[in-house]
DNA sequence: TTGAAAGCGCTACCAG
DNA sequence: CTGGTAGCGCTTTCAA
């Protein structure tokens, strides 16, 4: 299978330029130019030869040399806190997708810090020239640099949250949350704890609050009193809700359920289960939001929010910007899906 | 949270050219560029200098100006063929961490079919200066595309296969196979179903055969026979290799134990099993390759591999190769790993 | 150590 | 409908 060939010469193959093609074609560089962008003022018997020429010659406009000239860039750049997380695969998966197919190229950057953010923003400020438009996926704005980007004329879409100014595509994350309690609540229970995520002032103090505020009107709706000792919040991965939920439920009045801000963080909390002795779902019921891809196997109950369409809509919202197109809000539904791990609650 | 300022002026606040550093450092545009380079023959207190006033107006070089001045792009194209699948996502985070350190961008382009590939190839050419180098994961070229690319002087690195000429990062797939399958036949399993990944020829045709590979050798060694009415193939998600592993298993002479080429396909095998009501490890034994990050929780037993560490590697053979660094191909270890999807076959 | 000027390869304007 | 040509904003000789 592999190919051998000792790298003889490093020597790049001189590529046909422009003006090969237009040499070759017997026309001038502005109507190559004309012809390939599918530009008017173009002979239909001309634009064909030039187009014949250059795929003879596989010619492709040089992108900085194009950018330099014309000022768009044919970019789009997606910032995520994590882009190994399953969460933000997906939705990267969801905006190349229709970025592939709209012929842009992705340019990805992890933000994991409000330094990386700001550098984020700048860089990719419309006079920074490196691409035309950008997404950012669950990464929180301060004020300043919101009014900044506005100011700048940023073209800008956020998932996850909502920014006036910017189009952007979200779920109701207090309806989602506090319908994962309420079905908790109507299983009989009572104590429930919460695994909620950090809070980390810098990047993400938007999303973690309503989930929260969710939970919290399903427990005033159904006359419950909260208990600030089962309320616990951890870095949103597995690993991290599994050590802090191992101290929420190694306790003699530990909760009967716990409502997890996502799926990981409820797989962290099923593992902490595990860890101690506990069963799942006749000792505690997990719910979490997300239906992660292994949801189903591991019999999550959860609230399904179509992440993939979510990336998809931000890449489509986003073309429309481009075009010059008007600022949009969309809020994608969401769905309880009742698995394995929730039951009633043992009297 | 979300800001309000009505989008007056889309206008495009100005930006600080060179030229306007130079003016107020009171140097050349041509001392300013070597300033900020770090480029040798620049006085210090100039540097400062000029260094304090870019700064201050926040100058950021027009990349596509500098590109097309300067040849090199600082950045790299990575390919996958579906950025929203598991192992893809976790290489190219590991990648991107890499590049992120060191300054590069990140295109990230899916990489679907063939004809994908080789566009792919073509605009990420050296000749194409969209890049400085690529990453290609789990994307196999057919011999010709592999002589041009090296022909052409491509700075490539691939992850999961290997090219002479290329440096790559891979696993030892036959091993980690035929470890997986002697756990198996350890335990007494004597009919072992495997769920092959689909050998799409125009893509994935290195991977699959390997570990099949490894499946035959591992039962040559213990004087097993294999059948082939076992032995299916799926896209490598769960939901596929799901369907077909329902047809494997609905069978009088079903195998007891089955191994998958993938985790995401061991867990689809699983679902399987669940949808026939029948029970893991007590009536099939199932073991995966990968150590995906939900298969401590599912109980996967699995031969794992790194897969951040294979993308962070990737992207240091390749930052090696843009400084002219020497080809080298790198094996990352595997282990394997038991849990509880495995057992005794039952007498 | 510095500056002037010639491009990099294309696009966009304007004249024909 | 077509061609000439002036830049786009930077880097990189080459001279000073």
């Amino acid at each position: 299978m592999p190919v051998d060939e000792s790298r003889s010469e490093p020597a790049v193959r001189a590529r046909a330029g422009i003006e090969d093609v237009a040499l070759a074609a017997g026309v001038s560089v502005a109507t190559v130019s004309r012809a390939i962008r599918g530009l008017p003022n173009v002979a239909v018997a001309t634009r064909e030869r030039v187009l014949a020429v250059a795929a003879e010659l596989r010619y492709q406009a040089d992108p900085a040399a194009a950018r330099l000239a014309a000022g768009s860039t044919r970019t789009v750049a997606v910032g995520v806190p994590d882009p190994a997380t399953w969460f933000f695969a997906k939705v990267v998966g969801g905006i190349e997708r229709k970025l592939l197919a709209a012929g842009y190229d992705l340019l990805l950057s992890g933000i994991p810090d409000a330094a990386h953010r700001s550098r984020f923003l700048y860089m990719n400020a419309p006079g920074g020239r490196r691409c035309d438009a950008s997404i950012l996926v669950n990464v929180a704005l301060v004020p300043e640099e919101a009014g900044e980007a506005v100011a700048d004329g940023h073209r800008l879409v956020t998932v996850g949250f909502r920014y006036e100014g910017f189009s952007s595509v979200t779920i109701d994350n207090v309806t989602a949350a506090s319908r994962a309690v309420e079905h908790l609540i109507s299983l009989g229970h009572r104590r429930i704890g919460l695994m909620g995520m950090v809070m980390d002032n810098a990047m993400n103090f938007v999303v973690p609050p309503m989930r929260r505020q969710g939970y919290l009107r399903a427990h005033e709706a159904a006359g419950l009193q909260v208990d600030p000792g089962i309320e616990s919040v951890a870095n949103s991965t597995s690993d991290a809700s599994r050590v802090i939920g191992r101290t929420m439920l190694d306790s003699p009045d530990r909760p009967s359920a716990v409502f997890a801000m996502s799926d990981e963080q409820a797989f962290g909390v099923m593992l902490a289960a595990q860890d101690l002795g506990l069963n799942v779902p006749e000792d505690l019921s997990v719910v979490g939001v997300d239906d992660h891809d292994q949801s189903e196997l591991i019999g999550l109950t959860t609230v399904r929010q179509g992440v993939d369409e979510l990336g998809a809509m931000a890449a489509e919202l986003l073309l429309e910007a481009i075009e010059g197109g008007t600022v949009r809000h969309v809020e994608v539904p969401t769905e309880l899906i009742l698995r394995s791990s929730t039951a009633p609650r043992r009297s």
